[in-house]
DNA sequence: TATGAATGAGTCTTCATTCAT
DNA sequence: CATGAATGAAGACTCATTCAT
């Protein structure tokens, strides 16, 4: 398991980033091979195509999500909106790291092979239902400081929605105004949602 | 130079759907040719490399967003708010046409190529312009029912945000409940927008 | 005539330089008339096939010979050995010229197309035989230093030997040591014969 | 591993024979695969591309120089001047044998890929580097015939370029005859400096 | 378990050439 | 005369995959 798993770790390791760096199609499972030091037939040890190669790598960005994507913004902000907001800084500053160049993974493939591979998209969706499912949580959490009739999961898939069409623009300008004027525009609604939810607190205490 | 032009046509036109059902790098040229009833060789007459007949998709899209994209919303409907829902409502169209399966064929090609080829990249973001372009025509005429402080262009591109981050989502999940949610929020802010903007109006007129 | 033979002659021209620079085979009729500013098909106008562009190309070394070559030397030099070395040292000046890249155009040409294109192979033996003619005709003015028994016609052979020889070691090594080499030893053949005439003059005279 | 060399070394023979018979260029990669008896991608498991094909066939023709070339003629003659008449009438053997028209591989592969291929130049560096170090070898075992200024590297460069220039004109030629007054000139030569070598030694020993 | 040789369909692209205008 | 569209075979090369060891 230890040596075998670890060769594997490393196929998939590389195969992620290399699909989120050229995409599933232009990416070659001979480039797959070489970076990550396998030999060409080995690969096939563990996986029987490129498209299982695919959801595993899918499956890893569903393991990634809590402690690369989540954990961090949580440990460091606690006010349940801004650790909404706090995830996405964390996808622009993916944006600043790349120069704008590689963007979201998910939404990439999502794109991509959504069409052509029904697996993956499973695999895809479920990525983003965990994205979706953290955001929920954050937003329930604040359940209290909303208008009473907010629909917490439209709004979740709102916020997911923004930072992915976000994301595109940012890439198809390579330049952040358009994900921050998305931002802006997300972080102005949900402060009119705060501001009549507050509203409705101090009637009630009232 | 009709029959050569037609044929030049023939094959964008092809290419065009193609890249869009199935991408760019999945799309093969052989294809392309068959399918426009083109000979292998013919091809390279008109676009050196499958870049170029790339780059002559984009233009196509630059020219078609009028007369396809635009146009039958603004014959239809006239109030400038309704309009831009209009055009949100004609992308929910095109996936309920093809099942959710092909989505934005801009955004598509936006998260495939932009990484790798910097004229399509330029290309693309002069689509997103131009689909901009609209939507903040639309709401520039709306001028008046909008607070003082609204940024119109940011509210443009968040639009645009909503509509390519929501179509990601439907095809992700191969539904369009997460793109009817995503509008329906947007509906809502908007909605929360004019609604303050009908206040200042009235005070104003006071 | 004018407007049409000028066309031809740049055909001509331009693929002589393409066909010395790169070879027959690497040189594409594309790229002739691509920088012959002449339109694809037109070449056809002028030239059935490329071999027939190439028979071309070789008459036209052939016309050169004596302006470009063998006058500028004959012009400057008198003594008939002299011009001999003189022709030799044009050629060095063409490596010099292009960093030991080209060489001998009819050499390279001898060598790729001698045994697949019948009728330019007879074209190349008719280029050597100009460059032989000349050699042997300086030889023949010499013919009283040469010792009785000299075979002028060998040594006019040997003469194009050496230096086509000579260029395709200072091509491979991209130096010209190796060409320096071959001429100093051909250089102390020659004198050495000369030597011997000498003495032969000598004790006819005597 | 057997088995695997012996594909590999039938694809760089097969190369080999191809290249020299009709040149780099004009050889496709589909008839080296088809006459070796390789499938078209198997190539590119030994070889990445044409060019290092071409490398490994010029390494090749470094290992078979002795072999082939050198061995068989020092096995049949002894003495060091007629060693070097003795490869010079090896080559003419060759040039019977294929009826005037392959002519020498390096020499061939020399004027048509120096320019654009500097690894592949290096190496037809290295290949008259070993023929000219025979050469060398044997003049300088032949050292006390000759006169005692005779500088011997030239005069082996000197009889690898009448080599090759003599070559390339009975190719020209499809005729023998260029050869042999090539050579002619070279024993000439070489009979005036053994000449005068001899009355050195005579002197010497006086 | 792991490897690397082997595969052959497929990739984009270039070629010399033809043909209708 | 001249052109540019059209051709289709062929070019080098890559692909995901298989298989014997």
């Amino acid at each position: 398991m230890t040596a075998t798993s670890s060769t594997r770790d490393r196929i998939v390791e590389t195969a992620r980033l290399l699909f989120w760096e050229h995409g599933y199609e232009a990416t070659s499972l001979a480039d797959v091979a070489e970076k990550s030091h396998a030999r060409s037939g080995s690969l096939y040890h563990f996986f029987r195509t490129k498209e299982e190669l695919l959801l595993a790598v899918l499956d890893r960005y569903v393991n990634l999500l809590w402690p690369i994507v989540i954990e961090p913004v949580f440990s460091r902000v606690t006010d349940p909106i801004e650790r909404v907001f706090g995830i996405l800084d964390g996808y622009r500053q993916g944006l600043v790291y790349t120069g704008c160049a590689h963007g979201c993974p998910i939404g990439n493939l999502a794109l991509e092979v959504c069409d052509d591979l029904p697996r993956a998209r499973e695999k895809i969706a479920k990525n983003f239902e965990g994205w979706r499912g953290w955001i929920r949580k954050c937003l329930d959490e604040a359940k209290d400081r909303f208008p009473a009739n907010v629909n917490r999961e439209q709004l979740a898939v709102f916020v997911l929605t923004v930072m992915e069409g976000a994301v595109m623009q940012a890439r198809a300008h390579q330049n952040l105004e358009p994900y921050d004027a998305s931002v802006a525009q997300l972080r102005d609604y949900i402060n009119r949602l705060l501001a009549e939810g507050a509203q409705r607190s101090k009637s009630t205490i009232q």
